[in-house]
DNA sequence: TTGTACGCGTTATCAA
DNA sequence: TTGATAACGCGTACAA
């Protein structure tokens, strides 16, 4: 990048500003120990001659490289996208840059990307929804560096108890139980879950709804249809699938299944809120001006990333382990679901 | 990144060999000079070991770092998202990382990007839908190196003659006559923009279908709705003033836009396609699973950020500038739009 | 076919 | 408060 001969090192300008190498590099550092006129003419001649600071020399000397990796699913998905967006942004206050990798829920690929961090000497790495096994990821970056944002591996099922440190994670079953509460409440009794079968977050969800639905002595257990990963992208099939015996109510694993759904059920003929119930998960933008609009489960995507920049940021600093977190997520009612009496619409046999 | 006592270094490696430091250098690059015997030793050993290189000590000594740099406006913007998946996919084919940054539209968001990018030493930079002044971006990064995508600068309402070497856009002139041409066929006369006021992109588009109804003999003149770039975050707002004195059709400057119109309008009682057609811009995902589905001008998105990756990485390899190209895009009718008798509806004046 | 030795640009140690 | 100098880890011209 930038020709060799025209790129300006940090000898031209000790040179120009008539010091030594090593004062150069100290007052560009703003080091306290040199006087403050030095540190101004330093600088000034700097800005003129647009030195740019060699950041390999400098992380290969320094051993740190004020660069965070973050490895999540897919860029072009808004969500995993939310969460690049406001770990960017943190990152960037804490004068941090961002390595990006997006693994493709590969366990492959996203060993490659960690081996892409480690390469890059990142100071930190965060991984977002990553089937890794946490342990893996924890043997190859170590975990003082490590934040693992909402793991979508199965230990996350057995972890009931507690979560582990460098864990940040929504409270996906309080705001699936919520929703169930609320389908209930709505009058909804026929309910079933449209998600994915392997996928752990996906059986957090399954759980939660099924849980609830007995804790709140719904005679009819939580039915499921199984739709896998990019079944958002046939509308049809899976609304057809859904028709052959159709519940009340639909409780979707995220907003881009629901809004897929409900769209499939509206070209068959069948619309939410009034022949059927649909709640989403995630509060994408996009949920919010749907038609009908869709009620779902929010969860801070940005404030998440935020999180796990900053927490990430204040291990390098205090060499400590990055802490927990269990984010609170909110169930925000709109169109696709309605209050509304049992049995009056929906195949729901006695 | 990893304690520096158990990171293992490349002399590791050698010493477990038992070869010299440039011999176990020159084995792991495949080095013909090498004995096959050696090569494979030195191999398995590394591997053994769980070397993995210093990138920084390599892009000192070797100057390049296989690393590209995209310059983007929003990372959780499903747009920009696509287009940086491709990206990220085509230069990972060709060996390639990628360091990402957001520059939010800002010029000094942007030039402090490139900086980055500068000091990450990257092989070569791409810059999508910047609003940086192109020859600002080429005086920074050298044009041998660079490849803009999209660009959203005033300089591209001028430079109407030809596409400048370095250059990847869609032709989206070409897209939003089409989209004149369908709605007029389809009927509709009174036909308004609605869009940014500044942007470069959005005046495009604005001429462009201004243009179009005019070579369709239309006598009604485009009107114009400003809605600024967030302006879909407030779907009622837009929809009232559009109300004011609505027109038969509505070609709006991207889908996110679209269905907040759509949203908006419906919440106040108009529906499309019967009481207004409604045309949006990008072809993302959503658009096709609305209610009505909407009737978009679709860019090839991840293409263009694939295309960007393979024209910059061979380039890089020819000591060549990268090519230009212009990618058409595609009229896709849906829902939104439909034939209709012209004056049956909406406030068309005599 | 393999090894020796130097340098990439910066920061840190030590001495002045 | 400042300067000289030795690393950091790797690639490569040159010697063997």
């Amino acid at each position: 990048m930038v020709r060799p001969e025209a790129r300006v090192l940090l000898r031209d300008v000790a040179q120009a500003s008539d010091v030594s190498l090593s004062t150069a590099s100290r007052a560009l550092r703003h080091d306290p120990r040199i006087s403050l006129e030095t540190r101004r003419s330093v600088q000034r001649t700097a800005r003129d001659l647009r030195y740019i600071p060699n950041l390999a020399a400098r992380s290969l000397r320094a051993r740190r490289t004020r660069t965070l990796g973050l490895l999540l699913t897919d860029l072009s998905d808004p969500v995993p996208g939310q969460v690049a967006a406001g770990f960017e942004k943190e990152a960037t206050v804490h004068g941090y840059r961002v390595v990006f990798a997006s693994g493709l829920n590969d366990p492959e690929r996203e060993r490659r990307a960690l081996r892409v961090f480690i390469e890059h000497a990142t100071d930190g790495v965060a991984i977002v929804s990553s089937v890794l096994d946490p342990r893996d990821a924890r043997r190859r970056v170590p975990p003082s560096r490590l934040v693992i944002v909402q793991p979508d591996h199965p230990s996350i099922l057995r972890g009931k108890g507690g979560l582990p440190p460098g864990v940040i994670q929504t409270d996906d079953a309080a705001g699936v139980a919520a929703a169930t509460a609320h389908l209930v409440e709505s009058g909804y009794r026929d309910i079933a879950y449209v998600g994915d079968e392997t996928r752990a977050s996906s059986a957090v969800r399954r759980e939660a709804a099924a849980g609830a639905l007995e804790a709140l002595g719904v005679d009819r257990p939580l039915r499921w249809f199984v739709a896998n990963d990019d079944a958002w992208r046939s509308p049809l099939e899976i609304a057809a699938r859904i028709l052959l015996d159709p519940p009340d109510a639909l409780l979707c694993y995220d907003d881009k299944l629901a809004l897929a759904v409900l769209d499939g059920l509206r070209a068959l003929g069948v619309h939410a809120p009034g022949d059927i119930g649909i709640v989403g998960f995630d509060g994408i933008p996009f949920a919010a001006i749907s038609n009908p609009r869709l009620t779902t489960v929010a969860a801070p995507n940005a404030e998440l990333g935020r999180l796990a920049a900053s927490s990430l940021v204040e291990a390098l600093r205090g060499g400590e382990v990055p802490g927990r977190a269990l984010m609170p997520v909110e169930l925000v009612v709109r169109e696709s679901t309605r209050a509304r009496t049992p049995g009056v619409v929906g195949a729901a046999p006695a």
